[in-house]
DNA sequence: TCATTCTATTTATCATGATAAACCGGATTT
DNA sequence: AAATCCGGTTTATCATGATAAATAGAATGA
């Protein structure tokens, strides 16, 4: 169990010289995939990690900050405190993956053309897998989105729920990683979209009006079990939303994402 | 810039109290944000770090740590040494992202739904940003992949030059989003994939075959500048693929990325 | 029964070194 | 000119507390 410690002096090669923390991260996530730890599982007390891979607490104490980080553990004080192994959240995992991207300039139109594949493909895909709860949930959130003023904050809570549309439906599919490439685009959707404050708000309140009118015919399709037609509506969807954004001059706001802003992150579903 | 240390003792709503070093880590984030530090500025050096901030050394040794492990940042001994930032490492995000995915069980399906979808878009954008080099790497590329022998490792090999060929095109692509998107398929593929070990390898032999075929079809029509052909040419190698896989009975390995797996990671392509 | 208080446990943060290792840049030697 | 050595700087790691805060569970009281 302990950790084999040898630096060679000067490797002139490629592979660089891991600091301890992250040899002890290394090594708690080995133990983590083989023996299967399931999320709910603890990891030992900090004196008895310090014993365990023959480290100070320092050392320990990034280790698991570093695991902290990935979104691999929580640590709680208190009795029973300590390490628990939690599942990524993935408000964490959307978090990260923005601070690469946070150097690379993704433009509106760059994530309409994934989404414009995606998307039709995740709503069909849902379709047979949607459960009443879901179906009702669909209808309910076309009647929130009913655009009725032109008020600023009510115009961005509505492009929200708006989002929320597309997250129910993410949430039913069995794919994970289709629902997972969805739901990251309607996060960065919902979080890093800034109109022009120079556009009419009529054209916003057009764009509102135009989503509730498919997303009823997509939740119209859905309560059907038509995937087809579903599929075809989103499509169009997409396609009309690409438009509008365009013509609304929406921007990526491109800055990082800081943990407090993931906080107010719990939406009814899932 | 000091940091203001409002714990309200006993917050019974959403927000929880955050670490020190996370309130330093935010802080930091902030100020890469703010000034617009580009990848090479460097930070203070400790000391001053602590002395801003006016927390121990522990605690910015934590914050820094996590600025490590999301891959803002790196540090390095010595005089004009400390924390620099840097361009977030493609590898790094693919490692946390693989966290998240570690616990939802991806399945090889699951995986070529997605690419299915956005190969063809991805390859069809690529061809008129295609340079020379990367022309004659398609090409080469060929000649690398052709099947010669049936030894394992071999085989291993063969289906790694294969993804090349995918990454040489997603380098091309201009969209950020999208390439980011099918570079991260191309390095599950590549990581994680196993094939069980009870298929003839005659049928490994056929998939290679295969790929090197229709390979050679999307270089020539992408060195004429045909998108389209590219396109149909890319949509038909996936079903293609898919199906192989899965007669192959290909796998998802579901395990952790370890930092020290990722250290051989340099192919020539960007 | 239910709410409150107490207490032991454990992490969070700070403090303060000490030693080792890496590293840049300049001086020295070959 | 090139290789080597050396000194000062900075991080890496360890050591060893001390105090504060959070918490679970037991004890207590209405």
């Amino acid at each position: 169990m302990t950790v084999d410690f040898e630096k060679m002096p000067k490797q002139p090669g490629r592979l660089k010289i891991q600091k301890r923390a992250d040899l002890v991260t290394e090594e708690i996530k080995q133990l983590i995939t083989q023996k299967n730890l399931l999320p709910g599982a603890k990891l030992p007390m900090e004196r008895e990690l310090q014993r365990l891979f023959s480290v100070s607490k320092s050392t320990i104490r990034e280790a698991l900050k570093s695991l902290e980080v990935q979104g691999l553990i929580t640590v709680s004080t208190g009795p029973t405190g300590g390490a628990t192994i939690i599942e990524v959240p993935l408000a964490r995992t959307f978090q990260l993956l923005q601070n690469y991207l946070f150097f690379k300039e993704v433009s509106m139109e760059d994530i309409y053309a994934a989404r414009r594949l995606l998307e039709p493909e995740l709503a069909a895909g849902s379709v047979p897998f949607l459960s009443d709860e879901q179906l009702d949930a669909l209808e309910h959130n076309i009647e929130t989105c009913q655009p009725t003023s032109q008020e600023p904050s009510l115009l961005v809570r509505q492009r929200q729920a708006d989002l929320d549309f597309h997250d129910i439906l993410a949430a039913a599919n069995p794919n994970p990683f289709l629902r997972f490439a969805c739901e990251l685009i309607n996060e960065m959707l919902r979080r890093l979209v800034v109109f022009s404050t120079q556009t009419p708000p009529e054209e916003h309140t057009k764009f509102g009006c135009a989503n509730v009118k498919i997303h009823a015919e997509i939740a119209k399709a859905a309560r059907a079990r038509d995937s087809e037609r579903v599929r075809t509506l989103m499509k169009a969807h997409m396609e009309e939303a690409s438009e509008y954004v365009k013509r609304l001059d929406g921007r990526l706001d491109g800055r990082l994402i800081l943990d407090s802003e993931m906080a107010p992150r719990l939406r009814p579903l899932s």
